[in-house]
DNA sequence: CTGAAAGCGCTTACAG
DNA sequence: CTGAAAGCGCTTACAG
């Protein structure tokens, strides 16, 4: 069906050999100049590119990076995802990416696709699943045959690779401070992310790290257990507690808090100030809008991506492996004083 | 650096030929049962897969899908691909995914760059930018080679290629009706996305084919055109402008039209009513919630990839184009009577 | 300066 | 029942 111009094609119609069709194409100054003009000319009538599955066999190289992601509804993992096409394709490197939807099966799967198709390395967030199993010997597969992996914002120990992570601890404590500063002192940390995500576990840490050291300072948890009930949770709790504050650790979190505070009639943030995680779209259009802690996503794709094609392109057998923490900011908007 | 296992080593270290081997694994009746189970045998140890790049060099398939979308961070593109990923891996086919980014330049870039990585064939959505210039040569080129196409959702005439569209006009036409059903004359629609795409269009049409058969019913249009400024915008409108109703063709427009309601102390849906346009995250964390079309972003790049999948698996010279159209829904929700 | 040959990892028609 | 050979489209060391 398709039949794309190939140097054999070229080569009969020039009277040469494929070889020194295939040096043309190159400029090989071994070639006769006049034969080199001839040969471009032809190719460029034709429109000739080179067959990128035969080349790929040959060296052995695709030039296709594999990512992995959890998810893609997500607004921090669809901008990460664009920050590394970005950069992807602006080393000449292409993408093909996979969304294993927070599962550990599928993460198997989807790497072992991806390994057979033969991708030169991957980048990689893990899936919730695999976060709590903790079972990561489809990762340990690739290691042992050195195919790069660079992993970012949810990582795991287990794997020793490049890693390229948000300062989540820090900026949860941040966040927290803030509230403090702008006089909160019973503060909630509201999450509808499981607690088995290595980013939620900082976050968490970070929130309790400061209020511990405030005496006058309170801090309540509520990690919501049904995820079809997300509002009826956080409106019970918005109206059994008496808060000044919230930190919702994820953008879901933080935007129902401010819809369910809404209906209770208190007003923000002079009633209760609200700070969530992940600077996307509902943070943008909720009303009051959102102070929130920007994960910068793009950057850290773009990051990963950049870290990848550097040790693709030149590979070293001593190649010591490191984690690059991205600083986040908080990003003040109205639902904070 | 990664050296797999290939039929070579396995033949040798069964001391029989390549070819003998390769039938074994296909469990080739001419092969003696003995010899593949001691194929099979070995290859299981070493968890042998055939080199994915052979196979398609030679057979000249690759069970690649490349999808071309204009936005990633749009959740109905976001769904979309979902479903397009879904259908693709349950026929076993693979996804590759580039974004245009609504550029009409790069999105020529990457159908010459997928179409010269041989995918097997396209599901594309076009950028605005093509959509406005209206040059669609690169697709032409596709189709001369005989490369299947599938567009959905932003399509265009120019390209004979099967479709999968919404019924973006019926859709404006239900929501309009069903405002006015429920009291609303003064009728306003406001849309942030370029007039130049084709859904645009459809859903201005049915808005205005509806109001103009109802003379108590007033309709006015605000195209909002700085997209940096969409709410003061949207403010100004809605209070020179004594509405009760407000059809937002796209998403943004609608939530920001419930939050600037909001801002100016209307309450929703007493004094005005809203629908908005594609299902998403902010329709549903909106406060109140949004009354929406849904346009079963899923289902159509499902039904994209099927169609796809299907033309691929029994290519047929005769085969004839058809434009299949997806039935929207209109979720009530909060926003409206 | 040009070309024949081997090889990347597979498949398959053909021979024995 | 097994294997040698050709070929998919390219690259490159080697020969002339």
């Amino acid at each position: 069906m398709r039949k794309k111009v190939t140097l054999k094609q070229l080569a009969k119609e020039l009277n040469l050999s494929i070889s020194t069709v295939s040096k043309s194409l190159k400029n090989d100054p071994e070639i006769s100049e006049k034969t080199i003009n001839r040969v471009h000319e032809l190719a460029n009538f034709y429109n000739y590119k080179p067959n990128a599955l035969a080349v790929s066999l040959k060296s052995n190289k695709t030039k296709t990076i594999g990512v992995i992601l959890p998810e893609i509804l997500n607004h921090f993992y669809a901008k990460a995802l664009f920050g590394i096409e970005q950069a992807a394709s602006k080393n000449g490197y292409k993408i093909v990416t996979c969304i294993t939807n927070e599962s550990h099966k599928k993460e198997i799967e989807y790497v072992e696709m991806l390994n057979y198709s033969s991708v030169d390395g991957f980048i990689v967030a893990l899936s919730q699943e695999t976060q709590m199993v903790n079972e990561l010997d489809h990762f340990k597969v690739l290691k042992r045959d050195n195919v790069p992996i660079v992993m970012f914002d949810r990582v795991s120990d287990e794997i020793e690779c490049d890693k390229v992570i948000v300062d989540d601890k820090i900026a949860s404590k941040n966040a927290i401070q803030y509230l403090i500063n702008t006089g909160c002192t019973k503060i909630a940390v509201i999450t509808t992310i499981s607690s088995d995500l290595s980013v939620a576990k900082l976050r968490l840490e970070g929130a309790r790290e400061i209020t511990d050291k405030n005496d006058n300072v309170s801090l309540i948890e509520l990690p919501v257990k049904d995820n079809n009930n997300v509002e009826d949770e956080i409106e019970k709790f918005l109206k059994d507690n008496n808060l000044d504050a919230v930190l919702g650790l994820d953008e879901t979190a933080a935007a129902v808090t401010i819809n369910m505070s809404l209906k209770l009639g208190y007003k923000i943030p002079k009633d209760i100030s609200v700070i969530g995680f992940t600077d996307g779209l509902l943070s943008r259009h909720s009303y009051p809008k959102l102070t929130t802690v920007s994960q910068h996503a793009e950057d850290l794709g773009a990051k990963a991506a950049q870290i990848l094609v550097n040790q693709l392109d030149n590979f070293s057998e001593n190649y010591k492996v490191k984690t690059e923490v991205v600083k986040t900011s908080l990003i003040l908007r109205n639902s904070t004083n």
